[in-house]
DNA sequence: GTGCTGACCACGG
DNA sequence: CCCGTGGCCAGCA
């Protein structure tokens, strides 16, 4: 028998909920967000959900952009249309980045499970 | 149904 | 810092 909590965690809805609250000019990665949602290791699931946001649009659209690894490298830019566009979607937002890496990660860093602190 | 891959992360050496 | 290993979820041949 199913449980009472008949939602069935969709990870990657889950993932397109949290990634579109990170604010403008911050950046956020995968492990963070898989953490938040209770897998510490699920954070490669995370990423395949920013492939497929990546096909979404209008009200579903996700700033996958905005979404990095811990690093602070922009993993996924080659899987934008330019090899410059993610790049440039954080720089228009004020994220500075160098070499695919973004500068002050550590301030521009945002954690949902410390920023969605209930 | 089985096996593998993938925009990853943590741990041990 | 590098290298190798295990684990997570979803999609595809």
């Amino acid at each position: 028998m199913k449980q009472p909590t008949e939602q069935t965690r969709n990870f990657f809805q889950d993932v397109y909920e949290v990634v579109r609250l990170i604010p403008p000019g911050r950046v956020s990665t995968y492990g963070a967000i898989a953490h938040y949602l209770g897998s510490r290791q699920g954070a490669r699931t995370v990423g395949w959900a920013m492939q497929a946001a990546h096909a979404l649009s209008g009200p579903e659209y996700v700033p996958c952009h905005r979404v990095i690894n811990r690093l602070g490298l922009l993993t996924g830019k080659q899987f934008f249309g330019s090899p410059t566009a993610m790049q440039d979607a954080l720089e228009a937002e004020g994220v500075r980045v160098v070499e695919d890496q973004v500068q002050d990660f550590a301030q521009r860093f945002w954690d949902p499970a410390v920023e969605l602190q209930p």
